[in-house]
DNA sequence: AGCACGCCGACT
DNA sequence: GTCGGCGTGCTC
């Protein structure tokens, strides 16, 4: 070969890859497709990924730069992970560099070495530089090896599991090349039990099929909705397994050890990798199963830069190399539920709790037009907290709504707090004496007096969890009352405090929004008081049911995990409607998923909607509203494809978010593949419209 | 996306 | 006379 041409991905817009010569040296090795190099890109330098390597180029020999430096203490990632970017790049429309540079942690991309190097170092991997000319061979230091090195596979002693755990437990580690499982169990049934011995099964069985020296016989992926879940999650792991590397991989790590876990996981060193949607795209080159719990979570969607779907990556990731992945939820989303009704993925069921005596929690409505609330509370929930105090149990207070109040207004005027760049109002936050957009940021003093008529005695109205923590301190000024959400776990470390707080029962009663309402164990809670669910019964986003129905589920699922209350009584939940009658609230009364989602799949399949209609979204944003809808009419016209809809523009619910007015366009199929080539014709003749708006497009939308 | 070049208004 | 506004244009 008498040149050597890279063929580079780069994070840039831009939908191609880049050619670079590779100097060649005497002697020098070729890289290898899969390498991280480093290339001059305009004025400055950027990293890279070799997807190819060739001897030719189209392009004239001038416009060709050398590449800068080549990574040569990293291992290439692998050809399966190549193919992964590669079809979450052609999936959801993006260039190739967009989806791989940002998949790798920000100290592999930086164009220094320093971090790289440290953090190689740190996990023994030395870079094997080229010999010293004096080197001299210096015998291997035998003392550190133990004489009876623990068998890492020899697990401590497991729970034992009920039957229906048990099967499912066979079903996943017996499992032959790519098989989706649907783990659909209530809340409290002890799905994370069956994910370990699971993955303790895969991990041992591999074992004994052989090991590749230096690498982990097999690798589990396991992936949370949240942050906040994988401390209590990690220590479990780890507690089971002291002899496996369990890592983490989010975005509340420090880089360093981010990279780390990141380079551990690529290194074939970490068996276990538990993170959130982000370690989807982590390289792991013995992975053998996949593990997404409370799948139907709306956080598995990415809603930034490329919005992919953890969740549907998993599913490809896991057929792509023929191995298990497991959903896992007491409310499965739609999607979900009905490729298992077709068959298509293996359901297996946990009906029953799994703590001895523990049973589901008893649901309650509270009719709020004959218990009228005080402070928010009505006086049947006010009881029951009561109850709770007396007994020495904990209750969990659920309002989706942080804030004091979500609006401020004059009864003089009429005056309300809009935000004056968006379409919201601006909520008052007490603790900070602030009026707060929550979608653009801005803040205001509250003001003293209306702004307009200057009125002094301004009016929050509605409450949100700072008006609720409120009240309930003014109702019982002895009870220890905590806060959680967005709001006041901004530092760092705070939300793991304030949890293990509770977890040692220093509280009495917990208010808190859908942070608190997931995967949490809290031993002592037997009380969940619902606050004011019934705006998204009416919601214009068909999804939005489906969501509030999940939502209750699981917050329900918090209250009486751990067996009978004092006197005996299960775990309580009290819902405070207006609408007590509501088929979404009757169903969660009767802890009905299945009828439930029946329904519902019933409803989307007669209105041609998801999972029954395959979607995309066209988003258009500029400072007058009239050019982001011109822009949309004319992408509209630009091309016709059989069994496709292209509907008409709208403006968006919330039209002007930051000054800036927003429209989108919505495309529908009932094939994929079908929507998938229209789209990839359609954004090359967009692409060629040199337009002044800025515009995106979004594949499997969820929120419209 | 960056980061250039490029051509018109208010400052020392 | 310069500093600097952001309008087009390119990146192997």
């Amino acid at each position: 070969m008498e040149q050597c041409i890279l063929k580079v991905a780069l994070d840039t817009p831009l939908h191609t890859v880049f050619d670079y010569r590779w100097p060649m040296l005497p002697g020098e090795a070729v890289p290898q497709v899969g390498q991280l190099v480093v290339v001059p890109f305009g004025r400055r330098e950027a990293m890279g990924v070799v997807t190819a390597v060739a001897a030719q180029t189209e392009l004239a020999a001038d416009k060709i730069k050398d590449v800068v430096a080549l990574r040569a203490q990293l291992p290439p990632v692998s050809p399966q992970w190549l193919a992964l970017c590669g079809f979450a790049a052609d999936y959801y429309q993006r260039p190739l560099g967009e989806v791989m540079l940002p998949a790798l942690p920000k100290n592999l991309r930086a164009l220094t070495t320093v971090a790289l190097d440290k953090a190689l170092k740190a996990l023994g991997h030395l870079p094997s530089a080229p010999p010293k000319r004096r080197a001299r061979a210096r015998p291997v230091a035998d003392e550190a090896l133990p004489e009876n090195p623990p068998d890492p596979l020899q697990f401590g002693e497991a729970p034992p599991l009920n039957a229906s755990q048990q099967e499912a437990v066979d079903a996943i580690a017996q499992a032959e090349g790519f098989a989706p499982l649907l783990l659909y169990g209530v809340t409290g049934s002890g799905k994370t039990e069956v994910y370990l011995q699971a993955a303790a099964a895969l991990l041992r069985r591999a074992a004994e099929n052989g090991q590749v020296s230096g690498v982990v016989p097999a690798q589990i992926l396991i992936l949370v909705p949240e942050i906040n879940l994988t401390p209590q999650l990690e220590g479990n792991i780890r507690a089971r397994f002291p002899h496996l590397n369990v890592v983490a991989l989010h975005s509340g790590l420090a880089e360093g050890e981010r990279a780390r876990n990141w380079l551990a996981a690529h290194l074939g060193q970490a068996h276990i990798v538990l993170g959130t949607r982000l370690a989807i795209l982590s390289s792991l080159p013995a992975l053998r199963m996949i593990v997404i719990d409370e799948e139907h979570d709306p956080s598995y969607k990415q809603q930034e830069g490329l919005r992919y779907s953890a969740r549907d990556l998993a599913i490809w990731r896991a057929h792509q190399l023929g191995i298990p992945v497991v959903l896992g939820s007491a409310t499965p989303s739609l999607e979900t539920w009905h490729h298992a009704q077709a068959g298509r993925y293996r359901r297996l069921e946990l009906r029953q709790r799994a703590v001895q005596q523990a049973v589901l929690p008893k649901v309650g409505v509270i009719d709020m037009e004959r218990d009228k609330p005080t402070d928010g509370l009505t006086s049947t929930l006010i009881g029951a907290l009561r109850k709770r105090l007396e007994n020495g149990e904990q209750s969990l207070l659920f309002l989706n709504r942080r804030g004091y109040a979500p609006v401020l207004s004059c009864d003089a005027c009429g005056w309300i707090s809009n935000c004056m760049r968006c379409d919201a109002f601006m909520v008052v936050h007490r603790p900070e004496r602030r009026l707060r957009c929550h979608h653009c940021s801005l803040e205001l003093h509250i003001p003293k007096s209306c702004p307009t008529c200057g009125n002094v005695d301004l009016q929050p109205l509605g409450r949100g969890t700072q008006r609720v923590e409120e009240g309930l301190q003014s109702i019982f000024p002895q009870a220890r009352v905590l806060r959680i959400d967005a709001d006041s776990t901004r530092l760092k470390g705070s939300a793991q405090l304030a949890f293990d707080s509770v977890h040692r029962g220093e509280v009495d009663i917990l208010v808190g929004t859908q942070m608190v309402a997931k995967g949490h164990d809290f031993k002592k809670l037997t009380l969940v008081g619902v606050l004011n669910p019934d705006t998204a019964l009416f919601s214009h986003d068909y999804r939005a049911s489906e969501r509030l129905f999940a939502q209750l589920m699981q917050v329900a699922g918090r209250a009486g995990r751990a067996g009978l209350s004092a006197d005996g009584s299960a775990g309580e939940v009290l819902i405070q409607t207006r609408y007590p009658h509501h088929p979404l609230y009757q169903a969660v009364m009767r802890h009905d998923y299945d009828g439930f989602a029946g329904d519902l799949l019933d409803e989307r399949r007669q209105a041609y909607f998801p999972p029954f209609m395959y979607q995309a979204l066209l988003r258009a944003e500029a400072r007058e509203l009239d050019l982001a809808l011109g822009f949309l009419s004319d992408a509209a016209a630009l091309l016709d494809w059989p069994g496709v809809t292209v509907n008409e523009p709208i403006p968006m619910t919330m039209m002007r978010v930051a000054n800036v007015e927003r429209a989108q366009l919505l495309v529908e199929c009932a094939s994929r593949p079908a929507l998938q080539a229209f789209l990839r014709e359609w954004l090359a003749l967009l692409r060629q419209q040199k337009s002044r708006v800025r515009w995106s497009l979004e594949v499997d939308p969820v929120d419209i």
